[in-house]
DNA sequence: TGAATCCAGTAAATCGATTTACTCCTGTAC
DNA sequence: GTACAGGAGTAAATCGATTTACTGGATTCA
């Protein structure tokens, strides 16, 4: 076919040009939209194209503000350079920070996700993950949230806790996590130690307590069913913890400790105490988990068992792209342990005199 | 064209079969993707077609799990019903709570958004658009965040003051939250108050300090300028408060009362009062801004203006969608102001009785 | 009886980019 | 003078759905 004159070399448009296809770019330029392709994308085709010719489609395509309609692209390279995030609610603190990782890491590798929340509702959590399957995601990630079905993408996991094939978990190595926390309140002098448990429904709760009851064994502790609550309902609100610890301190039994099962709680839980009289932490020494920002801001300064979230987030991430990379069953690991680190704030203390032994 | 022979009726599938595509599953039923593409979408073009066909078409695509390919669909339609998220930092509080209304109204109308962090880095603000315009959103929402280029979609920003052709702001009443809180402060007798200023990025810091001033000349109180300190850097913790007041305290200067930028700066400025051994709020006492979850379990609780964070989130993606639904320049307003709300708490009281007049 | 109408669908263009298998041309080698 | 290689690029199929204009037959109307 012979060439096309190419139109005259105008002057640089002004800067809000309407989006122009590569076939209105191709005609522009006297070329084909194939060369125009090639060259856009470096692909190694290319490699007979002069590099002239190359800077010409390269300057014409900036100058007339041509950007390749996404949609067209994923539906040919059957790619969308997409993630699906699940979590229980986006405004809690702790899905918050994991989600801050993950963004970092996504986005440097050219990915965008979408987010939705849950709430822990059953419906949502059956349709959500079918939906993102609808916008072709290419991989899911899922923070504090049990995933029953296998999907047709990759998986990943953030303390999520449930084995389930082809789900690649991220978890806080919790044995540690309990160790870490026992033996500060051991070392303490404490012995009567209440302890909040985590909801029914979320995926930590029943690991952390086991590492919790393994660490008590270790040290000699007894676990006391008695000084047990264990928190309901899913506001993300520390009322949760205050409720609970109200219920606690009307048993009526003795503590000198409480590890909450989340700072959040341990907020509440902190509130409850003083209104009752209770002096954090000359009577009653509180050690919470995550420390959310917040926690260090606390007053008193909450002693709490960090859980490095957002590089949760990073790795949670960076293992879904790799796996997306990466289709075959490789050697992706199931099971992906990161280590917390205990925080040792104002919330702790010697247990009082009086109680120092049993 | 002659009607093929329908494959034999099968028993279902197992759940998780292969995608399927339109013409699979128009070939499993003997007819042409035309007609399923009528039927699928209820288009009223398919009104000739009868309901036993329609039937067999939607039992035929549900057993052999067909998903239309959003690509295709995107590409033919020119819609992606994908908006674009603009905030500073998604694991801030404020973020995450203007999202968590967002993500609300969006999924139920189909839509889903992409997030980014920009940070405040001038790259990425600069960048994050564009990205975004590239994945093809139908529309942005600015969080908190100054856009400064009018663009091609619809826009529209939480809490965004710069006025940009095309872009809707939804304001918090300045004025009715700074009349709030200074009138509670004045009511309590205090007339020394010291100020906190927000950072000099953050959208809010001039509208708000704008009606301070004003609501301070109604009440005849005065605003003395070494009183004023002024947030910097983006940390989003609290100890950029905690910082700011301690400069405020070896200012040496009197005040009785101090009303910090937002809730964060304010649980700072707390800490830094009590270390210097003045008690709140039997001293000083904090008015903190925006209510965040944890504002009322700090110790005391935080007296704070409350901002409608979540209904903002809403609004903003109800008005997106709006002006999605309807481009013309039609009835659109360009701000829609939301109503603050005074929540009185434990860190302010009645100001100490021998300064309670200047 | 012929025209008009309805019914039940279908063919084919289209959205915009990607990619493979060509084509045409110009030198060079033999 | 012809074969061959490489250079510079192109035609056309393809991804999967949507949509408009049509088709072939049956029925109704005048």
């Amino acid at each position: 076919m012979r060439r096309k004159k190419p139109r005259r070399r105008s002057a640089p448009l002004p800067a809000n040009v309407p989006p122009v296809s590569q076939k209105v770019l191709a005609d522009h330029l006297g070329l084909s939209p194939a060369t125009v392709s090639l060259v856009i994308n470096r692909s190694p085709a290319a490699a007979s194209i002069p590099q002239e010719t190359k800077d010409r489609i390269l300057a014409e395509a900036r100058r007339l503000n041509y950007r390749p309609n996404f949609a067209a692209r994923s539906l040919r390279k059957q790619r969308t350079f997409t993630i699906g995030v699940v979590v229980p609610e986006i405004s809690e603190g702790y899905a918050a920070l994991v989600m801050s990782g993950i963004e970092d890491q996504l986005l440097q590798e050219g990915y965008f996700y979408f987010v939705v929340s849950h709430r822990h509702r059953p419906d949502l959590l059956e349709g959500y993950p079918k939906l993102l399957l609808g916008r072709a995601v290419e991989g899911l990630i899922a923070v504090d949230t049990a995933c029953k079905h296998p999907l047709s993408v990759p998986v990943v996991a953030v303390s999520g806790h449930t084995q389930v094939r082809g789900v690649t978990s991220i978890v806080l190595n919790h044995s540690r996590a309990a160790s870490l926390a026992l033996e500060h309140l051991y070392h303490l002098g404490h012995r009567q130690i209440a302890f909040i448990k985590g909801q029914e429904f979320s995926s930590d709760t029943e690991a952390r307590w086991n590492a919790i009851l393994e660490a008590a064994t270790r040290l000699g502790l007894r676990v006391r069913s008695n000084l047990i609550v264990q928190l309901e309902g899913d506001t993300p609100s520390p009322e949760l913890g205050y409720h609970v610890t109200q219920k606690l301190l009307a048993g009526g039994h003795l503590f000198t400790a409480l590890f909450a099962f989340n700072d959040i709680s341990a907020i509440g839980a902190i509130r409850a105490l003083r209104e009752a009289g209770r002096r954090v932490p000359e009577e009653v020494s509180v050690v919470g988990f995550d420390d959310i920002p917040s926690a260090a801001f606390q007053n008193p300064g909450l002693t709490t068992v960090r859980q490095p979230l957002r590089k949760m987030g990073e790795i949670s991430a960076e293992t879904v792209l790799r796996r997306i990379a990466d289709p075959q069953n490789g050697p992706h690991p199931n099971v992906i342990t990161v280590e917390p680190e205990l925080i040792v704030r104002a919330s702790t203390a010697s247990a009082p005199a009086r109680l120092k032994t049993r």
